[in-house]
DNA sequence: AATGCCCACAACCGCAAGGAA
DNA sequence: GTTCCTTGCGGTTGTGGGCAT
């Protein structure tokens, strides 16, 4: 397609643009408006590139141009949008209006990439980590933290968005001892709360359970949440977070407090649509570490494009469920009495995340696959022994799996049940509109 | 005072997408 | 379908100021 650059021409200025310059631009484009950028240099009387024109009126003279010292909000809200968006200036500069795409990248490369990295680094679990925790708290023990998802928790130090996101999570867990003891500490607060003030949600279908919060099931609400239909699922995780696990906290849903929830992104289909939302009880303390961590999960889940799902039936049951698009509530009845969750992160290039559902009750065992594009193969994957999974995540030993946490009940169960997502496109996902997309969901299949 | 280094910021450059001719 | 133009984006470079030696 070549083309000749538009700044090559000789004669034209380049550099730093003069006091006169800028108001030769501003008089122009305040009379005549933006765009025709070649022909603007000529007709504003600069020796000018219109490139280099257009530059300095969107980086500098267009008005409502915030600059200076960017306050501690604001950083806050870069640093956290550039873990899930990593270096999409332009999307983390339409976070904040007032601030240009090329003034955020500067101060990214000059501040804070340093910071990130040193707090990276503290926050970083390692293995000895882990280790060290598991003897203090003796895990395995005895039956009752014999199942403690800690037991096999691998972190991986490595770079990408996905590793960073599960070794937040590993963090999380690291700094409350088990996930377990952390999920109870917020349903305690929420149950208390919700004792006094909380209206719960009147039509949901995926977190009305009549089942006790237990830290399973709160775990299950959430992955049931998403796969829930586009336009219900990111509405319904923020209903679920902000209800279970900041109640202690909690404040009415007109507080645009709990915006945090979708990193700051724009997401107004929730809003306009999701049942869940209408009631959703909204955290009124912004960037705490327990919101901002499951924030963190809920975007980066919320970012799942093209997601299939496939509910089979497991060797415990008699007949595997076929649950339809519109059943929901049977599937939230079905997928309640699953009794833990683990995940491996096979491959961060593909964005591959799988989780792993363990059944606490034989009956129930069924088999979730999401976003497998080769059922056969996946479906011997999941009626593979969960033990298996966990040994070959341990010998692999490599950057590229992880294991975040997980219970070790293979004493009570035989097989597993499987759930596996597949981001297929993490960095495209840049609209909320088309981040989840479930154009297939639940699709049914039998296994064999 | 002179020099060199570092940092922050402005500006530039190359590339790609989208649309018009 | 091809070519060219416009625009936007992200990486890189240039430059000036502050600071230490």
């Amino acid at each position: 397609m070549g083309r000749t650059p538009c700044c090559n021409v000789q004669g034209l200025k380049k550099g730093a643009w003069t006091t006169e310059e800028d108001q030769k631009l501003s008089a122009y484009i305040t009379q005549h408006g933006e765009g025709g950028w070649r022909s603007l240099p000529e007709k504003a009387g600069l020796s000018r590139c219109g490139k280099s024109c257009r530059l300095r009126w969107t980086n500098y003279l267009r008005p409502g141009i915030k600059r200076g010292e960017f306050t501690n909000e604001e950083e806050e809200i870069i640093m956290r949008l550039h873990a899930v968006l990593g270096n999409k200036w332009s999307a983390i500069a339409k976070q904040l209006p007032m601030r240009t795409d090329n003034e955020i990248k500067n101060h990214w490369n000059t501040r804070l990439k340093r910071i990130v990295a040193e707090k990276g680094k503290d926050n970083l679990i390692t293995r000895a980590d882990i280790e060290n925790l598991v003897a203090k708290n003796g895990i395995g023990n005895n039956a009752e933290t014999e199942k403690s998802p800690m037991k096999n928790l691998n972190v991986v130090e490595s770079k990408g968005s996905t590793f960073k996101l599960l070794n937040d999570v590993a963090s999380k867990l690291k700094a409350s001892g088990s996930i377990v003891s952390l999920i109870n500490q917020q349903v305690v607060k929420c149950n208390s709360t919700e004792a006094n003030s909380v209206s719960s949600p009147t039509n949901t279908t995926t977190t009305t359970s009549t089942t006790a919060n237990t830290p399973a099931n709160l775990l299950n609400r959430v992955a049931t949440t998403l796969n829930s239909p586009k336009s219900n699922s990111l509405g319904a995780i923020k209903a679920i977070f902000s209800r279970t696990l900041e109640g202690s906290t909690v404040s009415g849903s007109s507080d645009n407090s709990f915006s945090e929830v979708g990193m700051g992104i724009e997401d107004t289909s929730d809003e306009r649509s999701s049942p869940e939302s209408e009631n959703a009880v909204h955290v009124s303390i912004p960037f705490s570490s327990s919101t901002r961590l499951l924030n963190k999960m809920a975007s980066k889940f919320a970012l799942m494009n093209h997601v299939q799902a496939v509910v089979g039936g497991s060797t415990h049951m008699s007949k595997p469920p076929v649950l339809e698009p519109n059943h929901l509530d049977d599937w939230s009845q079905e997928i309640s009495h699953l009794g833990g969750i683990s995940g491996t992160c096979k491959d961060e290039t593909s964005n591959q995340f799988d989780m792993v559902f363990e059944p606490d009750h034989q009956d129930h065992e069924f088999l979730l696959e999401v976003g497998c594009e080769d059922r056969k193969d996946k479906g011997k994957v999941c009626n593979e022994d969960s033990e298996l999974i966990r040994n070959l995540s341990r010998e692999t030993d490599s950057n590229e799996q992880v294991l975040v946490f997980t219970s070790n009940s293979s004493s009570s169960y035989e097989g597993s049940s499987h759930i596996e997502v597949v981001v297929s496109d993490l960095e495209a996902a840049d609209n909320w509109e088309d981040c989840v997309n479930f154009d297939e969901f639940f699709d049914a299949a039998t296994l064999e």
